[in-house]
DNA sequence: AAGGGCCTCAACCGCTTTAGA
DNA sequence: CTCTAAAGCGGTTGAGGCCCT
């Protein structure tokens, strides 16, 4: 008996979401929690399969997702996992809070594939290229590409006669020392993933903000005040060393958090209820930043 | 300004794995 | 244990934007 397909494919939509559908997604999910995908778009009113949409949702609308280009800390991360995990893009994912499969996978070939390459490692045995017996495993568009790529500088010809272990960690340093970009490019607007509250006892803030240079991540929280929410991300990113706030309504704290990799961040905690100066909200939040260019807020 | 080539990444395809009857 | 449906996963594609000539 051969395999049914995942769903009727006969007047489903196909290709890019538009942002109506990603509204009707992404209310579904949030009203009724992720369950049975197959069933998702006939209740949400899609005209898509359930495998679009739970690859759109876990790859684009989930709110724990982080946006924007890999940090250097993520890509050092990912270059480490795949040397021991291979193209196990959801396990290296499963490392990395915030990222998907996807993400990681679009990143690995087409940014950290060709820096390595260029610094004379091959990508997939993360060996030098030059102790790789064959480079007959590499398209001809690679091999075209590898033509055209300079010859490792002199260190690195220097550091393939020392250990392989010696040549990785070398070359990743000089890769993160290279300097990878951490531009922070938001994706989604909030006024297009706000949603009505469900009326039933959902533990999941909603995060907004007015701004469109932040990034709206939603934070698991039975917070009731900013004072609350801020125990939270203590408690979810231990690495910072987080200040003492004052717990009184009203109140604006501000200041810098150094975490584990010593990246300096902005903090501010608003304890207002009904709004504040910066027009950010009209409910208590914690706001993070990073040298001007990448936030988060986290709102009740 | 035009157009051709390259790059990026969201989305799709098809195979594998998992869960449950 | 077997079968089937659903979910997960990794490879690949192609539209759109960017860059270079």
């Amino acid at each position: 008996m051969g395999r049914q397909p995942c769903c009727d494919k006969i007047g489903l939509k196909k290709g890019p979401w538009t942002a109506e559908e990603d509204k009707k997604l992404i209310n579904f999910i949030l009203t009724n929690g992720q369950c049975c995908w197959r069933a998702v778009p006939k209740l949400a009113g899609l005209l898509r399969c359930g495998k679009s949409c739970r690859l759109r949702w876990t790859n684009y609308l989930r709110p724990d997702l982080k946006r924007g280009l890999l940090s250097e800390y993520e890509e050092k991360m990912v270059i480490d996992l795949h040397s021991q995990l291979g193209n196990r893009w959801s396990k290296i994912a499963s490392h990395l809070p915030g990222r998907t499969d996807n993400e990681i996978k679009n990143h690995w070939n087409t940014h950290i594939k060709k820096k390595l390459k260029k610094m004379g490692i091959d990508p997939q045995t993360h060996k030098s290229i030059s102790q790789s017996s064959d480079n007959t495993h590499l398209s001809d568009k690679d091999k075209k590409q590898s033509s055209q790529t300079p010859s490792p500088p002199k260190e690195h010809k220097k550091e393939a006669a020392g250990s392989e272990t010696e040549i990785i960690e070398t070359n990743i340093s000089d890769l993160i020392m290279d300097g990878f970009c951490t531009e922070e490019v938001p994706l989604v607007e909030p006024h297009e993933i706000l949603v009505p509250c469900a009326s039933s006892s959902s533990t999941t803030s909603t995060s907004y903000s007015s701004s469109s240079s932040y990034s709206y991540s939603s934070f698991s929280s039975n917070s009731e005040s900013a004072a609350n929410l801020l125990q939270d991300l203590m408690n979810e990113f231990p690495e910072f060393e987080w200040p003492n706030i004052c717990e009184e309504n009203g109140i604006v704290e501000e200041g810098l958090l150094e975490d584990d990799f010593g990246s300096s961040w902005d903090f501010v905690v608003n304890n207002y209820e009904g709004g504040n100066a910066n027009n950010i909200g009209n409910d208590p939040f914690v706001g993070l930043e990073l040298d001007n260019s990448q936030s988060w807020v986290y709102g009740l």
